[in-house]
DNA sequence: CAGTATCCCTTTCGATACTG
DNA sequence: CAGTATCGAAAGGGATACTG
């Protein structure tokens, strides 16, 4: 069996490329992965430029898959938290070779990664080292 | 350091997200992989439903992108084959998980695979049987 | 605070006919 | 055969104002 000619199905893929083609989707399922639980503001916030209504759909739709949990507190004011459900997180799992692919090309994006926090810049750094 | 908190940045995801987030992007890639060389005609039938003008512009933009070759040669009738290049290569690697991570959730859509070649359908079947 | 409702612009992409 | 040209429909998504 040629190593170079593991052969995979496309028809998963076209599942999949309606869900990680939604331009925020990946970002929101990393940013939760990143962060644990985060309130719909932060995700706001931390997904600079997303407006709300784009986020309040990306969001609905990642429920929808079960990759996301929604839970909401009955206060006053009101308080949503939203997480990475074990689905998810094996999403996420399974994208950071992606990352890593892209990271690896384009390390001139590091630089750009103000909104990232230091620990996570050289962390980056860090892999980026051990692959190379 | 907590195992599940595997912090990555998302700003190379930004990146990326504009490539993949085309609909064809990624099954060409795979379609690509799995076959070796294919001349534009071939892709054409190995993904049903795309257009000349979706599939000519989406190669050029993996050209551009440094991700797949193109050899014309000169003869009549013309000849166009394209293949990966190794960074084409590398990228596909990358997403396998992603692709495992499908199948995984929804091994209905194996099924569904009248496209595939019965080789790959049968691989697909054993490696969900080891990840299992 | 956590969304929803509107408006509107841009990009994407399919269908089809045509060309070197 | 390997594309290109043209048209049009549809979806994605931004800005903003508003609501429970």
């Amino acid at each position: 069996m040629p190593k170079n000619n593991h052969q995979t199905c496309l028809c998963p893929l076209k599942g999949i490329i309606d869900l990680i083609s939604k331009k925020w989707a990946l970002l929101i399922i990393n940013t939760l992965g990143n962060s644990g639980k985060l309130r719909f503001n932060q995700i706001m916030h931390a997904l600079d430029g997303i407006s709300p209504k784009t986020l309040s759909e990306t969001l609905k739709e990642l429920q929808a898959e079960g990759l996301v949990a929604r839970e909401s507190f009955a206060e006053i004011p009101p308080r949503v938290e939203y997480c990475l459900t074990n689905d998810g997180v094996d999403l996420r799992k399974s994208i950071i070779p992606l990352l890593e692919w892209t990271a690896k090309r384009s390390s001139v994006d590091q630089k750009r990664c103000e909104s990232c926090p230091p620990s996570i810049r050289a962390r980056n750094q860090a892999n980026l080292g051990e692959k190379n």
